[in-house]
DNA sequence: CCTTGACTTAAAGTTAACTTTAACTTCTAT
DNA sequence: ATAGAAGTTAAAGTTAACTTTAAGTCAAGG
């Protein structure tokens, strides 16, 4: 099956500028061309993207991407170097997501905080509880957020 | 307790710089100055930069942070618009969350395929491999990734 | 007193990842 | 045959969130 820009724009849901950039980045090796010059997406080509999005969400950048695919290009001997390379992006995935339930458990604290102050009608209630007034899921996250000199 | 910008910077693991472009943003609204015109940073200071981080890591952005300082100004009476803006950041975080662990499917996939490559010395094996090959929790991921027109 | 490091400002510079523009060509449908 | 949608390029523009620069002031130690 092959796709023009348009519509593989629209399968991945960017725009197909997007594509043409990462085509002129060198993201895209295999790219067909018809005879006058317009681009041929094929299945490989939906793969390939689908790949540079998710190393994209790991937080890599287009330039490192770009080394990802010039590794793909050497074949069978960068399989080592490719292996390493993912499992540094898993790495880099569980950091980000201890971050992220940090700022979950940051956001929930919020969340009963302004409930609390709701319920009391002033912020003042919340703000001025003692340790052993909250519940005890948001001890913790509340001393982290808190300095006392 | 009371710090510069440099201690504060250093206790937050960010730039003086960028704590002076949070203030100048407007989102410091109770920033003091010693008389010849130094910012004293306090604990209040403190838990407002660690709530910026954390709305920060939510997506939200400077501006949008901004109408927030907005609202904790108004006092008592925006405490349902600020309760309903961290609602909201939990529904957004929820959808990172989701799309994160995508992301860490699709790297599991990616590392077990070359695994698989590098014990066979080349990549056409896990290429090749039919669905009834792989790894039962392998082959949902692959669909995904995977386009076949 | 004097040096040195840290603070101040306004304004300009940086960076990544696209997007937009302009001018043009090509494909599709009637 | 022709209109209009969609494709092409190179080059310039956008945006956010800082950072850097330049020129100057302040604070602490010897």
């Amino acid at each position: 099956m092959t796709y023009t820009i348009g519509e593989m724009a629209k399968l991945l849901d960017v725009a197909p500028s997007a594509l043409r950039y990462y085509d002129k980045e060198g993201l895209l090796p295999f790219m067909e061309r018809t005879e006058s010059g317009i681009r041929i997406f094929k299945d490989s080509d939906y793969e390939i993207l689908k790949i540079i999005h998710c190393l994209k969400s790991t937080g890599m950048q287009i330039k490192e991407i770009k080394e990802f695919i010039n590794l793909v290009l050497q074949g069978d001997e960068s399989i080592d170097a490719r292996l390493e390379l993912f499992r540094k992006r898993k790495f880099e995935l569980e950091k980000q997501m201890a971050d992220l339930q940090e700022t979950m458990d940051t956001v929930n604290y919020k969340c009963w905080y302004y409930e609390t102050a709701k319920k009391a009608g002033t912020t003042s209630v919340p703000d001025n509880m003692g340790d052993d007034e909250l519940p005890e899921n948001m001890r913790k996250i509340r001393a982290k957020i808190r300095k006392q000199g």
